[in-house]
RNA sequence: GCCCUGCUAGCCCAAAUGGUGGAGGCGUCUGCCUUAGAAGCAGAAGGUUCCCGGUUCGAAUCCGGGGCGGGGCACCA
C-alpha cells in the first residue's frame, strides 16, 4: 500500500490510500469529518435520551459532575469515556439508560476570576459552561442532555434551601460557633489548605483563630449508621470503605470521672471526666491532662497569668508548623490533682496539655506513659513516674521497665497485667470488662462508644454560592425564610472591589424585614459549602424539571446509581456527605433511599512526563521535539531534562489538551487510548506514542471492515470447513470475553480482546481462496468486530456499520448473542511436568477422563524416555490443564 | 509511626480456585515496499516474574522476612 501524499502532509490529514492487489480505492478515514456528522444523527433521533417507560430495567451510570473550569482536561476524557464504553453497553444490552451531565458550577474560583479579570461570576461560569458542554459533545458522550443542570442555578438551588428548611425542622441542622482560620485582610475563612506556613494563600497575611457562628448538619448523628451500612456496600472498592471507616473512626472506651483535690489535699466540687479506650491500664496512670480549650482550664487560667499565656501560646499555633510543634509535648500544672479511683491516697498531678484536643472524647485524658508514646514524651519532659502495667507473659513484672519506647504490644494472647493490683494476671480484655464493670457499679463510669467524625460545617463566607435561607432577627433570632419566599436568589448587582464577602454590604439584598415580627433584621449572608451542592445532584437527575427537589416515582425507578465513577480524591468528603444527605433526604420525606451508589469505580488519574529546561522552568510537552537523539525545546532548541511521570497539573506543564488531541486525531483515538494497555483504576501515562498507535489502529480496522465489506456475501459454513469455523471460533469467543470485561470494568482487556480479533481477521483477509464459508464468517466477524469497539469508538462503528450495508445504526443495535457451541473448544493442549519440570504437551481431546489422560501420556515416548529407570510414584492430573508425574 | 497498595520483557500490561510464564499495545532490530521518509507488509530478538526463606507433586499466585514505589491516616486518648 501506498499513500499518495506529499513528505510535509501530516499523517492524519491524508484522505486517500491507493490499496495495491485491490481493485478498490479506500478512502482514509477522517475522523473529523465523520465525528460531528454522527454526534448529529445521534442527537436528531435522541438516541440517550432517557425514557421514562418504566416497564424496562434500568441502568443508571454517572460519573461526577465537573467543576466548570472553562476546558475539559484528560482526567475527564478518561472519566467519562469508561461512563460511555458502560452507557453505550448497557443500552446495547436492552436496558433504559440514564447517563446525565451537570455542573458543578458554585465556587472559589468564579470569584477569584471576577478578582482578577473583573468578569462577573456568573458570566464566567456559564461561558465556561458553554465552552466545556461543546468539548464534551466533541467527544461523541451518550449523554441525555435534556436533564442538564448546573448547581448556580435557582431552579436547582431553592430546592436545596426548601430541603435545608426541612432539616433544620427535622433537627438534623445545628448553628454552633466553631473556630475558623480568618484572614483578616480577604475578611473571610479559609478551609485548612488554604492556609500556607500561617498565612492566607491570597493574602499573605497572618491567620487568626476566630470563633464564628456556622451551621452544621448532623452527620455526627449517624456516624454509627454509616460506618455499619459500609458492609452492605459491597460493589464499593475495600479502598474507599476502609477509607470512611478510618475516617469515622469509631472507638469503644470509657467516660468516667476523677475525684479532684487542691494542693492541700482539699476535695473540690467539681470531677474531671475523662475519656479513654484503655481503662485496663488505670493503674499506670501517673498524671492528668487537659485540653487548653477545656472549660476548667480556661477557668483556671482566670486566676493564673502562667495558664492564661499557656492558653495563648496554643490558640496562636493555629494551623501553622503544626507539623514542627507537635513534635513537642508542653504543658502547665493546674495546681489541682485527681485522686486515683483504684489507689488510695495516690494522686494525680493535672496539667494542661497542647496535645489533648477538645473537639475528641472529653476533652481530659489521663496520661499511661508506659503504654502511650505521647504520655511518654510528656513524662520525660516532667519528670513524672512510669509505671508498667502491662507486660509480656514471660516477662518478670518486677524487672520489667520502661525505656524510651512505651510498651505497645496489642496482640492480647501475649501480654499480661502487672503491677495492677486486682487486675494482675489478667488478659488485656479481661482488664478492661473488670474495670469497666467496677466503674459502672461504683456510679463513676459507664461505658462508651466515639467517633472522630465531626458535624459538617456548611458555612462558607463566600458570594459564589448557595445563600442559607436564614434571617436573624434582633428580636426572633434566627428565623427561616418563608418556603414560599424561595429561592433567596443571589443578588448580581454585586462588585468585588472590596474585600470581604459582597453579600456582606450589599445594601438591599442583606437588609431585610423579619418573617415573623416584621422588624428590621438582617439575611444570612454565608453561602454553603459546595459539598452541598453536590450531595443529591445525582437525585435531581431522576427528574431534573420537577418542582419537587426530587419526584418519588422517577427516584423510585432510576435511584441508586447503578454505576458510579469518579477520582479516588472524593473517597470519603463527597461520597461520605452524600451517603448522608440521603439519610437526611429520607427522614424528611424527600426520598426513600439511604445509600446512593450501588456500584463505585474509582478511576486513576492522568499523568505524563515532566519537561523542564536546565535553568528548572517547565515545559509544555507540546513545545518538546523528542524526535531528535536528545530532547530539546521545538522552538529555542534548548536542551530538556525529562523528569518523571506526575499527574498532569498546570503548574508543571505536563500537560495535554483533549481538544488538541481530538483535533489532531479525533474523539475516537483519545477515547482508545484512555482505555487501552493500564488498567482503569490504575494511573495511565498519556504518551504521544500511545495515541498514535491508538490512531493507526483506528486507520487498520477502517481498512480491514472495508475489506470485509467488499467481499462476496457467501453461505452459512458447515462443520467441515475448518478455516471458517476457526474464524467464528475466534469471532464468538472474543464477543464472550469482551462482554464480560465491559461488565466487570476491565476495559484494557476487552480492547486486548479486539485487537486479537481484529489481528487474526487481517490474517484471514489475506488468504486469495477462499470458500463461501470463509466469505460468510468474515463477514459476520467484522460486523461482530464493529459491535465491540462501537462502545469505546462509537463514531468509527458508525461509519463501518455504513460501509458493512448493515441496517439501521449501531447505537440502536441489539448486542449480538455469541453462538454458545462455538465457544468450548474440541482439542486442549496438556503440558506434561515430571518432577515439577516441563519435559512435553500432548493434544488431546477436552474433557477426557483422569485415567485417560494419564494412559495417553504415558504412553507418550518423551515422558518414557525421562523416565526411564525411575519409579513412578505418583501421577497428578488436572484434565484439561496439566499432567504432573512424579518419579525416582 | 500506623494502615492500605503495587512490583512479570526496554515501557504499559495479560496470565479463573496454585497448574505449560505471554493475550494485547508501545518501542527495538532485520527484510520487503518506496527516489526518500512515514505508513503498510513479513519476521526476529528480548526474562533471576524485586530479593531471601517456607508450604506444595507443582508458586508470578499462598505464608514469613526484607527492599523499592504509590496512596490514606496521623497528637482521636
Amino acid at each position: 500500500m501506498r499513500v499518495t501524499a506529499t513528505a510535509d502532509t501530516p499523517l492524519h490529514q491524508l484522505v486517500k490510500w491507493t490499496v495495491h492487489n485491490m481493485a478498490t480505492t479506500i478512502e482514509r478515514y477522517n475522523p473529523k469529518e465523520a465525528e460531528g456528522r454522527w454526534q448529529k444523527v445521534w442527537n436528531e433521533r435522541q438516541c440517550f435520551a432517557a425514557s421514562d417507560d418504566t416497564g424496562k430495567p434500568k441502568y443508571y451510570v454517572l460519573e461526577m459532575f465537573p467543576y466548570p473550569s472553562g476546558r475539559i482536561h484528560m482526567g475527564h476524557v478518561r472519566n467519562y469515556t469508561m461512563g460511555d464504553v458502560i452507557a453505550r453497553f448497557k443500552l446495547a444490552c436492552g436496558y433504559n439508560v440514564l447517563h446525565p451531565m451537570g455542573w458543578d458550577a458554585f465556587g472559589m474560583p468564579a470569584e477569584n476570576a471576577a478578582i482578577d479579570r473583573k468578569v462577573h461570576p456568573k458570566t464566567w461560569t456559564y461561558e465556561n459552561i458553554a465552552a466545556m458542554r461543546h468539548q464534551l459533545q466533541m467527544m461523541g458522550l451518550a449523554l441525555d442532555w435534556s436533564r442538564e443542570l448546573a448547581t448556580c442555578d435557582p431552579e436547582y438551588y431553592r430546592h436545596e434551601q426548601a430541603m435545608f428548611l426541612d432539616f433544620l425542622a427535622a433537627g438534623l441542622v445545628d448553628r454552633k460557633i466553631s473556630m475558623v482560620n480568618w484572614d483578616p485582610v480577604d475578611h473571610t475563612v479559609l478551609a485548612n489548605e488554604q492556609v500556607i506556613d500561617g498565612r492566607g494563600w491570597r493574602s499573605g497575611a497572618l491567620v487568626e483563630k476566630r470563633e464564628l457562628a456556622q451551621w452544621f448538619l448532623k452527620i455526627s448523628d449517624y456516624s454509627e449508621e454509616l460506618l455499619e451500612a459500609l458492609d452492605t456496600l459491597e460493589n464499593w472498592p475495600d479502598k474507599v470503605r476502609l477509607m470512611q471507616r478510618n475516617w469515622i473512626g469509631r472507638s469503644e472506651g470509657m467516660r468516667f470521672t476523677f475525684e479532684l483535690e487542691d494542693e492541700a489535699g482539699t476535695k473540690l466540687e467539681d470531677g474531671l471526666t475523662v475519656y479513654t479506650t484503655r481503662h485496663d491500664t488505670i493503674f499506670g496512670a501517673t498524671f492528668c491532662a487537659l485540653s487548653a480549650d477545656h472549660p476548667m482550664t480556661q477557668k483556671l487560667a482566670e486566676g493564673s497569668n502562667e495558664i492564661a499565656a499557656f492558653r495563648a501560646e496554643c490558640a496562636a499555633l493555629g494551623t501553622s508548623e503544626e507539623a514542627i510543634e507537635r513534635a513537642e509535648k508542653k504543658g502547665v500544672p493546674l495546681g489541682i490533682y485527681a485522686r486515683h479511683p483504684y489507689r488510695p491516697g495516690v494522686r494525680l498531678p493535672v496539667y494542661a496539655a497542647n496535645f489533648v484536643l477538645m473537639g475528641y472524647g472529653e476533652g481530659a485524658i489521663f496520661g499511661c506513659p508506659a503504654h502511650d508514646q505521647r504520655d511518654l514524651d510528656f513524662v520525660r519532659k516532667y519528670g513524672l513516674d512510669v509505671i508498667p502495667v502491662v507486660a509480656p507473659r514471660d516477662a518478670d513484672p518486677a524487672s520489667f521497665k520502661i525505656g524510651d519506647e512505651p510498651y505497645l504490644e496489642n496482640d492480647d494472647s501475649q501480654t499480661t497485667m502487672i503491677n495492677s493490683d486486682f487486675l494482675n494476671g489478667m488478659s488485656v480484655p479481661e482488664a478492661k470488662e473488670e474495670i469497666a464493670r467496677r466503674m459502672e457499679k461504683a456510679g463513676i463510669g459507664e461505658r462508651r462508644t466515639n467517633y472522630r467524625l465531626r458535624d459538617w460545617g456548611v458555612s462558607r463566607q463566600r458570594y459564589w454560592g448557595c445563600p442559607i435561607p436564614i434571617i436573624h432577627c434582633d428580636d426572633c433570632g434566627v428565623v427561616p425564610v418563608p418556603k414560599k419566599e424561595l429561592p433567596v436568589v443571589l443578588p448580581e448587582d454585586v462588585t468585588f472591589d472590596k474585600p470581604g464577602n459582597p453579600l456582606e454590604h450589599h445594601p438591599t439584598w442583606k437588609n431585610v424585614s423579619c418573617p415573623a415580627c416584621g422588624k428590621d433584621a438582617r439575611r444570612e449572608t454565608d453561602t454553603f459549602d459546595t459539598f452541598v451542592d453536590s450531595s443529591w445532584y445525582f437525585a435531581r437527575f431522576c427528574s431534573p424539571h420537577s418542582d419537587q427537589p426530587v419526584e418519588a416515582g422517577a427516584a423510585a425507578y432510576w435511584m441508586p446509581v447503578d454505576q458510579y465513577i469518579g477520582g479516588i480524591e472524593h473517597a470519603i468528603l463527597h461520597l461520605l456527605y452524600s451517603r448522608f444527605y440521603m439519610r437526611a433526604m429520607s427522614k424528611t420525606g424527600h426520598i426513600n433511599l439511604d445509600e446512593p451508589f450501588a456500584n463505585l469505580f474509582t478511576q486513576g488519574m492522568v499523568i505524563h512526563q515532566t519537561y523542564a529546561t536546565k535553568t528548572g522552568e517547565w515545559v509544555f510537552p507540546i513545545d518538546v521535539n523528542l524526535d531528535g537523539p536528545k530532547p530539546v525545546h521545538a522552538e529555542t532548541g534548548e536542551p530538556i531534562v525529562i523528569g518523571p511521570s506526575e499527574k498532569m497539573s498546570k503548574a508543571k506543564k505536563n500537560v495535554v489538551d483533549p481538544e488538541n488531541i481530538i483535533e489532531q486525531y479525533g474523539a475516537d483515538t483519545a477515547r482508545w487510548f484512555m482505555l487501552s494497555d493500564t488498567p482503569p483504576e490504575r494511573d495511565i501515562e498519556w504518551t504521544e506514542a500511545g495515541a498514535e498507535g491508538a490512531w493507526r489502529f483506528t486507520q487498520r480496522l477502517w481498512r480491514a471492515i472495508n475489506e470485509a465489506g467488499h467481499t462476496e456475501a457467501g453461505s452459512e459454513p458447515g462443520n467441515d470447513d475448518s478455516d471458517a469455523i476457526a474464524l467464528r471460533r475466534a469471532t464468538h469467543q472474543a464477543l464472550n470475553a469482551v462482554g464480560d470485561d465491559i461488565s466487570a470494568l476491565r476495559f484494557n482487556r476487552a480492547i486486548a480482546r479486539i485487537y486479537e480479533l481484529s489481528n487474526t481477521l487481517g490474517q484471514v483477509l489475506k488468504q486469495d481462496k477462499r470458500t463461501d464459508g470463509l466469505n460468510w464468517a468474515i463477514r459476520e466477524a467484522a460486523v461482530i468486530l464493529v459491535q465491540m469497539f462501537a462502545p469505546m469508538m462509537p463514531h468509527l462503528a458508525e461509519e463501518c456499520w455504513q460501509l458493512l450495508g448493515q441496517p439501521g445504526i449501531v447505537v440502536e443495535t441489539a448486542w449480538p448473542k455469541a453462538v454458545e457451541a462455538l465457544l468450548v473448544e474440541d482439542a486442549i493442549t496438556i503440558a506434561i511436568q515430571v518432577n515439577g519440570k516441563r519435559r512435553d504437551e500432548i493434544s488431546l481431546q477436552k474433557g477426557l477422563a483422569k485415567e485417560e489422560i494419564e494412559s495417553a501420556v504415558l504412553q507418550l515416548d518423551n515422558v518414557q524416555r525421562v523416565l526411564e529407570g525411575q519409579t513412578i510414584r505418583k501421577v497428578i492430573v488436572v484434565p484439561d490443564r496439566i499432567v504432573n508425574i512424579v518419579a525416582g
